[in-house]
DNA sequence: ATGTTC
């Protein structure tokens, strides 16, 4: 490594500008984490970020920061609208990556008898694993329609209620959406993956709040101490990954052209002002509202099926969602930098966005406290809801962490996990797990990742979100 | 993350 990193204060580390750096790096983080990540090629990553074209104030990384395609996950990076780039890298494979979590009236113990019913019950519901494919089969004219309206076409479909929407982070619609530039071969791939799970560290799991730590916020939210929810996570599927690989391929070419040097060629990138720049933010956005039409979709088939388990109406269930948050996005945004109000191409690639109270864009519900942040932590520990903040606003373009992070490849984990019997070692624990294979399970071992309380306990002392509830797993539906 | 090497 030929950087510096330089301690700013407990929660703050600092990659000086050097080379072809256009900005500095800052790096929130903790003495406990800092070591996880100082060997592996993260770090590069966020110094490779920082020479990119238009980038303002800092190459950003959260605490649950690890290596990934040309952008680290867990990084935040923001681009001027004049002169600066987006990238297929910063934003992910898994466009629109995101998770909305239910809360319930019902309270944890009182349902934990019929935990594995549940379970079982929303695992034939749900379709899990790589390839899966739903219920639905989209004409190409209906899926169209889906990457245009996102959660909006299921609800016109009967499947949810308006005030979904309004729970939904931009009401599970992303504007600019077109069509035409998505492929013929995205749109094969999608049109029968909607309403369902995927693999991966994807899941959806039955929660209990399990402590408080704000209680007015938490009343703002509706989330008590006790209390049964439903936290799920998934994306865009196949048709987010294709539109991603599509467009990586034209920017591969397409950057070339453009006259300046790339230190990785997995930041394929274009002008946010070119055609190309245009269009893929275009293909983003259809990407983008397909997978919040997916976690819609699979939110009614969870009402459904606990109404059916259960035995009870829907206004004893009251299972409504908290908030829908996506942590794989670029979003257009204007941001207060050194004193002038920019336009901005904000990157969030495993960052979630943190808004603080008062803010337009926070539901009017949850204004006065600030926006839900919801950070899933690995299989097996805890999740937690946080809160938005001004600080985020100041330092990170309003933005925050989104999970635990791995420490392990996946390749690694399942070498740990060899010849162990994971969901045994989960039902040991208390939790009931149901999954499409094995792998899978051992990719997503607890000891793959790092400690989410440590990387929320980072986020909360470094005030770039507030921490409201901590909630403990159930039972799981893995892929 | 992903029809897990079109």
């Amino acid at each position: 490594m030929d950087f510096e990193i330089k301690k700013i204060d407990e929660w703050r580390f600092l990659i000086p500008k050097a080379g072809a750096m256009r900005v500095p790096g800052l790096i929130f983080s903790s003495s406990e984490l800092m070591p996880n990540i100082k060997d592996d090629q993260s770090l590069q990553q966020v110094v490779n970020v920082a020479t990119l074209p238009g980038i303002v104030k800092h190459a950003l990384a959260m605490p649950d920061i690890h290596w990934g395609y040309g952008f680290p996950i867990g990084g935040v990076a923001a681009f001027t609208m004049e002169n600066g780039i987006i990238s297929p890298g910063g934003v992910g494979y898994d466009i629109n990556c995101g998770v909305r979590l239910l809360t319930t009236s019902l309270l944890a113990n009182e349902i934990r008898p019929k935990i594995k019913e549940l379970i079982s019950a929303l695992f034939k519901a749900i379709p899990t694993g790589v390839g899966s494919r739903g219920r639905i089969r989209l004409s190409r004219g209906e899926e169209k329609k889906v990457a245009v309206q996102g959660a909006s076409w299921a609800v016109k479909k009967g499947l949810g209620t308006k005030e979904d929407l309004e729970r939904t982070e931009d009401h599970g619609a992303m504007q600019g959406a077109d069509p035409s530039v998505v492929s013929d071969r995205a749109f094969k791939r999608g049109h029968d993956q909607l309403g369902t799970l995927g693999s991966g560290n994807h899941f959806l799991e039955i929660q209990a709040v399990d402590e408080i730590y704000d209680q007015k916020i938490a009343d703002a939210f509706y989330l008590f101490e006790g209390q049964l929810a439903v936290l799920i996570h998934s994306g865009s599927r196949g048709f987010g990954h294709q539109i991603c690989d599509d467009f990586l391929k034209e920017m591969g070419t397409h950057v070339k052209g453009l006259g300046f040097n790339l230190p990785d060629r997995q930041l394929a990138c274009a002008y946010i002002k070119s055609n190309m720049g245009k269009r893929y933010l275009s293909g983003m956005a259809c990407a983008a509202n397909y997978a919040w039409a997916n976690r819609q979709i699979i939110m009614h088939w969870t009402r459904e099926t606990f109404e059916k388990v259960l035995g009870i109406n829907p206004s004893d269930l009251n299972m409504e969602p908290l908030y829908d948050v996506c942590h794989n996005i670029a979003k257009l945004e204007t941001h207060v930098v050194d004193g002038k109000k920019l336009a901005l191409c904000v990157h969030r690639k495993g960052a979630t966005r943190s808004l603080p109270p008062g803010h337009p864009d926070v539901p009017e519900r949850y204004r006065k406290v600030g926006q839900p942040v919801l950070i899933p932590g690995d299989m097996g520990t805890c999740s937690y809801v946080l809160a938005g903040s001004q600080k985020a606003m100041e330092e990170t373009f309003g933005s925050t962490c989104h999970g635990a992070g791995r420490v392990l490849s996946r390749k690694q984990a399942i070498k740990a996990a060899k010849g162990r019997a994971i969901s045994r070692e989960l039902e040991d624990k208390g939790i009931i797990v149901q999954s499409r294979g094995k792998t899978t399970l051992k990719e997503e071992i607890s000891e793959a990742y790092k400690d989410v309380s440590l990387v929320v306990e980072a986020v909360h002392m470094a005030g770039l979100a507030k921490k409201v509830a901590r909630l403990r797993p159930l039972g799981v539906i893995k892929g």
